[in-house]
DNA sequence: TTGTAAGCGTTATCAC
DNA sequence: GTGATAACGCTTACAA
């Protein structure tokens, strides 16, 4: 069933239905009721690849991120989908993992699809390498690309970030100005924004004198129970700390564990920070301070963008938001 | 840039480049390489939707979801979205919440792009009243269906699901026989799988002699602090209960925080069971003894189907498979 | 092995 | 308002 046996059921031609399927005012009545029964009773519906053909796009966009089971990403993928669908977009999902070439045919898979714009969700995609980015700035120069929480410059090429700097300074503040002297930092992998929260967390202690704060920097890559045992380590090796800030707040549950198996009470005797405000942190007994770096708001101001780059604005290519600070129970109160 | 400007600086013919580009071994070796060259050299791509239009398919697939920033729906999406990459399928992504309404308008979406497939993840999508599933079974007529942790009987539709009721059943059984006398079960909602646990938790509770068991059934709708506000309330209304199993990880979560502020000890004076083996059964502490419902091998056994159904073969339309118990720290050892 | 030409099912530009 | 008809850019018989 296609627009041809339609336009003769309905005694019409395939210009006509189609000005019918598409809302045109340039119908007259009875003719558009008489295509619309016939459509509704053959149940006809049109061709989504001849249609994109000729109007040359699905009205479809490409997600990239590097797992979409991460409770970060997943909140992402949420928000962008439900905005995307708002303006009639579907939405392609694509995990790349963490291998440069794995994200190349990630990308290559979506542009296959000619899909209208694609989203990178996490600094993730933005290699330390400058040439590493460079699949990155081919691909915009026809199709447009948003990357959230990461920054990369180049034409048609747009960043909506949160300012991990300035959140992670003030939750580092927070903090001290709670009673902590020796705080540590917990990472997971360093990347653009992982960087830009160390830095935070570095300018704090040096704002309240600590002077070997690099010292007190740790990796924490793999699952959760290594988090635990790396913070044991530290105990060990006798560096003294007694509040653990975090660059998500899986790496916070872990620094929960070693308090409570350590029997030291939190917040009193030791303080922790989570970041992301993700379900882990409520989830948790007792619940994590952390930071809210606003995916949702993230999300909103990424589809709005697209729209107007559709529209053919012109518009900054560095969208920066504050993030903020969410008191739970592992940091002390007054 | 299109195949007909290849074909002429390649010197050859438009079917030529299709073939060379569609890997025919039709052409001999000298030919491919002067068209490969010149597709190198312009950096051509063939148009996704001309191509999707001749071959009646864009290698795309639809996934709906309720929610997609559901850890256990998070992860069903990363397996799935795996899974069908492998075959060289790109994933569509729609998440509709828990409205009826919402979920046509989502399947339409999809459906609207021709995708070659739909996976529904999770029992959200069989609805109580036959009539409210018509939409699912529609769409089948044209295009496989496969349903994710839920059953629904039809043409071209195809059920993967995990024996919550044995699993459900087996669990309690575990906490009967480390010692409980008086559990409760909580869920959320009364979906297919939901009931099937109930099922289980029941069956268990009457092996054990337990003959006010619907009386032991709770709800917990909202947010996770909800979940702790019910148990402190089930307490009040004098109702004893030395341990919890709940439907998922989550709500286990808010049975943790129950018997943290109120000092019962776990697993000794109070044990908790969860569901679905999530990041949060080892983010808590203690640790949550959870069934594993093994998301992985239900997507990769859909996948499979699918490429199968796509091949024309006959297959069974319920695929059922067991779920195993991970024993953490809120439950008794031996 | 290669080329010609007929689809595929729309949208859009003309006339009328 | 409506109807021919030419794109859109591929795939794939069928010829050569």
């Amino acid at each position: 069933m296609n627009i041809y046996d339609i336009s003769k059921k309905a005694g019409v031609s395939i210009a006509t239905v189609s000005r019918v399927l598409n809302g045109s005012d340039k119908v007259s009545n009875t003719t558009r009721k008489k295509v619309l029964d016939v459509i509704e009773e053959y149940r006809y519906t049109p061709n989504a690849f001849a249609r994109s053909l000729g109007l040359n796009s699905m009205y479809t966009v490409g997600i990239l991120c590097s797992d979409s089971s991460d409770v970060y990403q997943a909140q992402a993928i949420y928000y962008l989908e439900r905005e995307l669908k708002k303006n009639a977009y579907a939405s392609m999902l694509c995990c790349t993992g963490h291998q440069l070439e794995e994200k190349q045919k990630c990308l290559q898979l979506l542009i296959s699809r000619n899909v209208d714009a694609v989203f990178f969700i996490g600094s993730h995609f933005v290699e330390e390498s400058p040439e590493s980015n460079d699949y990155i700035i081919e691909t915009a120069k026809k199709t447009p690309v948003f990357i959230l929480n990461g920054e990369l410059k180049g034409k048609n090429i747009y960043s909506i970030l949160c300012d991990d700097y300035m959140a992670s300074k003030d939750i580092t503040d927070l903090i001290f100005s709670h009673g902590s002297t020796s705080p540590i930092y917990l990472y997971r992998t360093l990347n653009y924004s992982g960087k830009k929260k160390i830095h935070g967390f570095l300018k704090s202690c040096e704002n309240h004198g600590i002077t070997t704060s690099e010292k007190r920097l740790f990796s924490c890559p793999g699952p959760l129970d290594k988090t635990c045992t790396i913070l044991e380590n530290i105990k060990e090796s006798g560096l003294y700390f007694d509040s653990v800030i975090s660059a998500d707040d899986e790496l916070a549950t872990g620094a929960v564990k070693y308090a409570l198996h350590n029997h030291l009470s939190i917040p009193e005797d030791f303080q922790i920070a989570g970041y992301n405000n993700s379900v882990l942190s409520t989830c948790s007994t007792p619940e994590i301070t952390t930071v809210d770096n606003r995916v949702e708001y993230m999300c909103v101001t990424s589809v709005s963008l697209m729209m107007q780059v559709f529209q053919g604005q012109d518009l900054p290519t560095k969208n920066m938001f504050s993030g903020s600070i969410i008191e739970h129970n592992t940091t002390r109160k007054g």
